[in-house]
RNA sequence: GCCGCCGUAGCUCAGCUAGGUAGAGCGGCUGGCUGUUAACCAGUCGGUCGUAGGUUCGAGUCCUACCGGCGGCGCCA
């Protein structure tokens, strides 16, 4: 029986037990007003003087912010409720007493203070909403693919050698030598697309960037697919498709909660396959009609993707960035080999990037070249060297980030509300 | 890592410009109110003013260093 049937007003006048966590508490003397959360709403209860035992009404007016109660009562239809609905109650039992001066307050606090108070924070209405958000969204990314015939081969999380730059890597000891955390599983659902055809990998990744911004975190979710035969239009064609089918089911699923957060939802509404395109080329020239001063070779940075991201309504790609710019596993363009067939997604409303995907090389003498070219140590890469040495076939793949387009469909300031408990370079507690 | 801003009660802040011995609201506590809507009303508890040094008769206020945080940027999803 729970708070959120009540409010439905299927318990209308019948006897209900409502299990939960005082939010607040007023008085007018004879009776007493709590609001009561369960984790499916939110309820007013009135506990009035001459209706309960006269220690159950002094039981109540001893109750702290946060104490957990059950409460049994007749469900009311109230215009003067706050949701129009209450429950008048008859007995109420004590289950914890919380402690006084439960952190959170009523009024504001300041970013610093919440963030140490996390594990009571998301208790927070406004939290609630953007975690139920993003399990949604999560659930939608795992539905699409599931239902697009994708299989779910996850990577590992700890690693041998990087996808990328090793400054960016955290390190662990591992039984007298040294692994490191992933930051991406690409690699591996390269692996798996042989055995599967299309696959994705879904989990955290971390990444030591010392970037402090309210974009990053150094611990966040990722969901990569990674598809055998599919070319570079293709894989955009799918993102199209995947972002779309995101942001509808959540719209379907999750109004309550986008209301609470005060999202508009309109500028999501427009995200319909087609999306916008640009090509890199084309972005750098619009930047420079705009007066900003950057030259074609240089990549993008936050006030570029912003400007670009607020020229459309909806999703924008911003495709075939310079091969040099890009990591070395990118497909080369075969009309332009200085660019590669990779492609961002900006989210529209100056969110920027939320998707990072492309082409992948196929060729073994090319990939060869390209380790060779950036530095890196062909022994460590010899086992994604053999993908191309055994049936190796086009394919392409994305990795989208979570935090990152739960920021833009929620429209947060900071991405550290996006996740349970954020890690960031600056905060690793709670 | 670079640039800018900020650390005063449990929380959010005022006081600093022009140095004179600490204040409000919220929360807590006590009391009042039989329909409250972050309820309201009265009273009350609560602070080595981030840390260390310096200037001064006197420092929350001026100076220096350090620590912590926030915002912006770089890097990226």
């Amino acid at each position: 029986m729970s708070i959120r049937d009540v409010l439905d007003g299927k318990l209308t006048e019948k006897e209900v037990e409502i299990k939960g966590w005082l939010v607040n508490k007023r008085s007018s003397g004879g009776v007493q007003f709590l609001i009561i959360r369960d984790g499916t709403g939110t309820i007013q209860v009135t506990v009035h003087k001459d209706e309960v035992a006269q220690k159950a009404f002094q039981d109540t007016d001893r109750l702290t912010q946060e104490s957990s109660i059950i409460v049994k009562g007749i469900a009311k239809e109230d215009k003067r409720a706050p949701d129009g609905y209450e429950v008048r109650v008859k007995g109420l039992r004590l289950v914890h007493l919380a402690e006084q001066e439960y952190p959170i307050g009523k009024k504001e606090h300041g970013v610093d203070f919440l963030l140490g108070y996390r594990q009571l924070w998301v208790r927070s209405p406004r939290q609630v909403a953007i975690l139920k958000v993003r399990a949604e969204v999560i659930k939608a990314c795992r539905d699409f693919l599931d239902e697009n015939g994708f299989t779910l081969t996850d990577s590992p999380i700890l690693t041998p050698a990087a996808v990328e730059g090793v400054a960016t890597l955290f390190e662990v000891p591992y039984f007298g030598d040294k692994a490191f955390l992933a930051q991406s599983g690409q690699l591996y659902v390269e692996a798996t697309i042989a055995a599967f055809g299309k696959v994705y990998c879904f989990g955290p990744t971390f990444r030591a960037e010392k970037s402090k911004t309210p974009r990053h975190l150094t611990e966040f979710w990722m969901v990569e697919p990674e598809m055998a035969f599919f070319t570079f239009e293709d894989n955009l064609k799918f993102q199209e498709d995947m972002v779309t089918y995101i942001v509808k089911k959540t719209l379907e699923k999750r109004s309550k909660e986008l209301a609470v957060l005060k999202r508009n939802v309109k500028p999501l509404k427009k995200a319909e396959p087609p999306f916008d395109r640009i090509s890199y080329t084309e972005a750098i020239q619009m930047l420079q009609k705009g007066r900003y001063k950057i030259e074609w070779g240089e990549d993008l940075g936050t006030p570029h993707e912003r400007f670009i991201s607020l020229k459309f309504e909806k999703p924008v790609f911003v495709h075939r960035y310079p091969a040099k710019a890009k990591a070395f596993y990118m497909q080369p363009d075969p009309e332009n080999p200085e660019v590669a067939l990779c492609a961002d997604l900006m989210a529209p409303e100056g969110y920027g990037e939320i998707i990072g995907g492309s082409e992948r090389i196929h060729d073994l003498k090319l990939l060869e070249q390209r380790i060779e070219e950036f530095g890196l140590p062909k022994k460590a890469y010899e086992w994604y060297l053999d993908l191309r040495r055994y049936g190796s076939v086009p394919h392409s793949g994305f990795g989208l980030g979570i935090e990152r387009i739960l920021m833009w469909i929620c429209k947060l300031k900071h991405i550290r509300e996006t996740i349970p408990f954020s890690r960031t370079m600056k905060r690793i507690y709670p």
